[in-house]
DNA sequence: TTGAAAGCGCTAACAG
DNA sequence: CTGTTAGCGCTTTCAA
C-alpha cells in the first residue's frame, strides 16, 4: 500500500541509511546522493511514517497542552499563538481540556504522556490540586506552566504579574477620584484568582470590600445584583476578569445605572470583546503573543537540554484605558 | 528505562501475546490470566507505548482537526465539544489552525496525515480553494467537513442550515415592522458567508441592499460608519455574524443611535458575548453541541466501516430574540 | 486459550 | 561518506 523508505532507497540506488539521512537533512551525505534520494522521494510521492520514526528516535515532535477551557477567549488566543509557533517549528499540538476539574486534568496529562509528547504546556486549573498531575508529567518530560501556576511547584512558569496589573487598575481608579472600591473576583482556586485578590487587598489596604464567585459572566451579573440590592454603589468596581466585568456592565445597564458616571468598572485580560462593550471596558492587557514567545523559548531551551534550570518569567501587563472609567 | 509489555508478561508468568490481549481487553483470555496481567501491570506501573502500538496496528486513536481560527469563540466552542467527546472515547485531538489561508491549511492537512491521524475533521476556510487539501485527505482517511463546506466536494458534512437562519431573522424583522433592511456580511469566500448571503437575497427579493467585508468586528464598525454617512438609516441591519453585529452596535452607540428604537440589529451564531451586548443581541443560535454529537456519530460510522456513504446533515438553527430588535 | 515468531517503518550504532 | 544490521515496543498471524 504505502511507499516506504526502502522503495525510495532502491530507486535512488542507495541504502536505506543514506536515504534516511538525506531525507532528514543530516549532513554527511554526498550532494549527488542527497539529490537522488530527494528526487526519488518526490517521484514516488513518498510520505514518511512519523509513527515509525517516533518509535525509533523516541521523539514525537508533538507538544501536549492542557487548558481549563478552550472556549475561554483568553485561553483560545494563547492556544492559537502557541499552535502557530509550534507549527512554524514543525511540531504539532495535542490539545486537551480540563474543564477546571483536577481529576480530568490528571487523566488528560496521563493520556498525553502515553502518547509520548516531547513536552507539556499546562495551564493548571487549580493552585493546589493540579500539583500531582504536574509532578507526574515533570518526572517524564519538560513541563512549562503557562499563565497559571501551582503553589510550591518548582518548575518553569511564564505569565504576567497579576498583582501589578490589579495595582495599576486601583491606582487609575483612585486617580480618577474613586474613593470607595469593591473587588468582584473569583474564589482563589487558581493562581491568577489568588494573585489578583492578593494584589487588590494589598493595593487598597484595610477595609477591603471583596465579592468572590467564579470567572463567569453569570457571576458578574449576580454580583452586580448584590451590589445594587446592598445599598449605595461604590465609586469603582474592580473585576477579576473581563468576563465578570461584562456581566457586571450588562446588569448595570439593565438597571439604568450609568457607567462611568454612576460607577466606574474595570476588567482584566483585554479579551476581544472588552473593546466592544458599552461602554468600552478599561482593562489590563495581557501580552499573549509575548507570553507564547517566551513560553516556547523557555521550553525550547529545556528540550534541547541547553538550559534545564526552572525559571519563572513574569511579564508586565499594561493598563488599557477606555470609557468605562 | 521504561517498563515494557515483556516485563509485565514475565511478572504475570504468561507470554507477551497473552499480556497484550489482556491489556487491550480482548476476549479469549482466561480470567485468571487476565487478572494476573492486570495486577502485574499495576504493580510495575506499566505505561503502554502507544507509538509502538500505532506502528503495528496502524491506528493512532487520534483525530486531526483543522479550523480557521481557534480564537473565534464560535469555533472554539465547537473544538471544545469535539475534544470532550473524543476524550470520552479515548481518542485525542491533534489541532491545527489554518488562519483562513488555504495554503497553510493544505500544509496542516499534510502534517496531520503524516502523523497518521485516523480521521480528519475540517472546517474548510474557503469554498473553492480548500478543495485540494480536502481531496488529498479524503484519499487516505475518513473526512468530515464541519460547519463550512467545499463547493462540489462529495464528502460528509455536518452543520446548520444557514439560509434558514437568515430567513428567520428577516421574517422576524419584517414582523416587527421593518420595511427597509440592509445586510452587513462577509465576502462569500467560505460557504457560510455564501449561504447567509444567498439566504438574505432570497428572503428579501429584489432591491436587496448588501455590504460585504469580512467576519470581524472591525468590518462591523466600518460598515456602520458607512451606513451613517450614507444617509437615513434602514429599519433593520441583518449582520452576517455576531462579531460583525457587535462591531455595528459599538459604532452606533458611539454615535448616539438608539437600538432598537432608531434601528434594529441582528446577528448570527449566538456567541457567548451576544447576550452581554448592550442591548443584548437578537441572533441565530447554532446548536454546537448537537453539531459536535452528530459530527462524531457520522465520523464514527465512517471509521468503523459500518456506513461510509457520505451524508450531509443540516441542523436547523433557532432564532433567539433579545432586545436589539 | 496460549505462545512463538514475524514484522510495522524507521533510525542509530557500528563497520567499512 | 556509505551500507549492514539490530532493534524501538507492540500486535497479530499461525500453529499448537
Amino acid at each position: 500500500m504505502g511507499v516506504t523508505i526502502h522503495d525510495v532507497a532502491a530507486r535512488a540506488g542507495v541504502s536505506v541509511a543514506t536515504a534516511s539521512r538525506a531525507l532528514s537533512g543530516q549532513r554527511g551525505v554526498r550532494a549527488a546522493n542527497r539529490d537522488k534520494v530527494l528526487a526519488a522521494a518526490r517521484e514516488l510521492d513518498y510520505e514518511p511514517n512519523v509513527v515509525a520514526a517516533s518509535l525509533r528516535s523516541r521523539t514525537t515532535h508533538t507538544i501536549g497542552m492542557v487548558v481549563p477551557r478552550i472556549a475561554n477567549p483568553f485561553f483560545a488566543t494563547l492556544v492559537e499563538s502557541i499552535e502557530k509557533r509550534l507549527h512554524d517549528g514543525q511540531r504539532s499540538l495535542l490539545l486537551a481540556n480540563s474543564h477546571y476539574d483536577p481529576d480530568v486534568e490528571q487523566r488528560q496529562v496521563r493520556a498525553l504522556l502515553d502518547r509520548r509528547v516531547d513536552a507539556l504546556i499546562m495551564i493548571p486549573c487549580h493552585r493546589e490540586h493540579s500539583g500531582a498531575a504536574l509532578a507526574t508529567a515533570a518526572a517524564r518530560v519538560p513541563v512549562l506552566q503557562l499563565d497559571l501556576r501551582v503553589d510550591g511547584f518548582a518548575g518553569s512558569w511564564v505569565g504576567v504579574d497579576h498583582e501589578a496589573g490589579i495595582w495599576q487598575v486601583v491606582r487609575h481608579l483612585t486617580e480618577r477620584g474613586a474613593r470607595s472600591l469593591v473587588f468582584v473576583g473569583a474564589e482563589p482556586t487558581d493562581s491568577a484568582a489568588q494573585a489578583r485578590l492578593d494584589g487588590y487587598r494589598r493595593a487598597v489596604g484595610d477595609g477591603d470590600d471583596v465579592l468572590l464567585g467564579d470567572f463567569s459572566k453569570e457571576w458578574g451579573q449576580q454580583a452586580a445584583k448584590l451590589l445594587l440590592r446592598r445599598g449605595p454603589l461604590p465609586d469603582g468596581i474592580v473585576c477579576g476578569n473581563d468576563t465578570i466585568a461584562l456581566g457586571v456592565l450588562g446588569e448595570l445597564a439593565g438597571n439604568q445605572v450609568r457607567v462611568p458616571d454612576d460607577v466606574r468598572v474595570a476588567g482584566f485580560d483585554d479579551i476581544p470583546y472588552a473593546e466592544l462593550a458599552q461602554p468600552p471596558l478599561t482593562t489590563v492587557r495581557q501580552p499573549q503573543h509575548h507570553i507564547a514567545d517566551e513560553a516556547l523559548r523557555v521550553l525550547g531551551a529545556h528540550l534541547s537540554g541547553e538550559d534545564r534550570t526552572p525559571r519563572g518569567t513574569a511579564l508586565t501587563p499594561t493598563l488599557t484605558i477606555r470609557s468605562s472609567t
